[in-house]
DNA sequence: AATTGTGAAACACTTCACAGCC
DNA sequence: GGCTGTGAAGTGTTTCACAATT
């Protein structure tokens, strides 16, 4: 089972499995099955065995998982046994947003360093970090050793962002912009593009035209 | 061709067509071949090809796809050729920054609803959309006909949103809450977990610990 | 008896490769 | 000659089904 290749899809679900077992964890529940886990999660169970399974065995046969290893296993695995220093660029509606619902959301993953270009934001703060000039980026980054980033800057802007994002060393990047950014390989972009998402929805409506083509 | 069974993850592509051929709209280009679009949206031609093929054939072998009629075609089949109103629920962050957001972005799929329970946020606009109460939920969606809402509600109150939703004939929902939605198979969902997107992020990132397990 | 861990089968999606058409 | 449209092959992911383990 090791030096097998792991799903990217395998690897989103496993924050899902975590959040539950942490309100698990919070009910002082010891034990889990994975049909329990499937029911509480909404994937399948053999899914859940298999997407565990890719890390080594550690449930009990017979018996389940253990609620306290599998956190600390998944924690582990996503690099969560320590708290992840996260940069956003860009401070607008969106980046603002963002860093609010992260400052309520959790702690393991942190934005700790704002940037933005607009002087009239400067020193002012979102969530108890101020906001800092584009020019002071590469330095944040580098001296605090920062891996991740958030771009939430027009799509114009984007790609350069991302240039130099990359060059200071970060290895993932959540892209808010509605661009397909040019990185190397060993960069891991995911996108997350708002009007994508309303548009693709939209075709799951019933139209209620009456003109048939 | 027909009657063949459409993946969403086509489906999701169609908007990201959809965009890239807009831009090449306004600069006047009136036919794009497939490999030209692969190059621009960063998807395979054969890929695209095949999307496109889903639909019916609208090329023309040796030369290419109509701009315009490429930009129609995808309109309609996304139901975007008349505006999509959609419904905010939940004008917190997240639901503030969406509804700007989305003013800024694109007419096509519009926000033209907002609910929200904190009277203190009543009579308040955002994106010139009044924040209406939650009771009045119901009668407008039903009154205007809206196939589409939001949900950007904390999670304990996400499923009560979605039963109400889903009750006066809502048909798809972007769900940005952090919980898996119950509803009836005629009803699409499609989930944004932001918690996620990062905690699975970290996993492509160098841990710098010194010590192994 | 219960539940994990896992090959094998099934299914889904992408890429290949080329016939068909302009 | 060039580019689309599409069966066939290939790849990736999920589900099945059951042996292994407690």
């Amino acid at each position: 089972m090791p030096n097998m290749k792991i799903p990217d899809v395998a690897i989103r679900r496993l924050p899902v499995y975590l959040r539950v077992l942490l309100e698990l964890g919070e009910k002082d529940e010891e034990i889990i099955s994975s049909a329990e886990l499937a029911r509480l999660t909404g994937f399948s169970s053999e899914q859940i065995r298999k997407d565990l399974a890719y890390f080594g065995a550690f449930g009990t046969r017979g018996v389940g998982y253990s609620v306290e290893i599998l956190i600390q296993r998944i924690k582990r695995i996503l690099n969560l046994h320590e708290v992840v220093e996260v940069a956003l660029v860009g401070a607008g509606n969106l980046g603002t947003a963002f860093a609010r619902y992260n400052l309520n959301a959790h702690q393991d993953v942190r934005i700790t360093a704002i940037f933005d270009n607009d002087w009239g934001k400067m020193g002012k703060n979102i969530a108890d970090v101020e906001i800092l000039p584009m020019d002071n980026l590469s330095g944040v980054i580098k001296e605090r050793g920062i891996k991740m980033a958030i771009i939430a800057v027009p799509a114009f802007a984007a790609q350069e962002v991302a240039n130099t994002l990359v060059n200071v060393g970060i290895e993932a990047i959540l892209n808010f912009s509605p661009t397909k950014l040019n990185t190397p390989g060993h960069v891991s972009v995911q996108n997350i593009d708002l009007s994508i998402e309303l548009q693709s929805l939209a075709y799951y409506t019933s139209s209620d035209d009456k003109d048939l083509e």
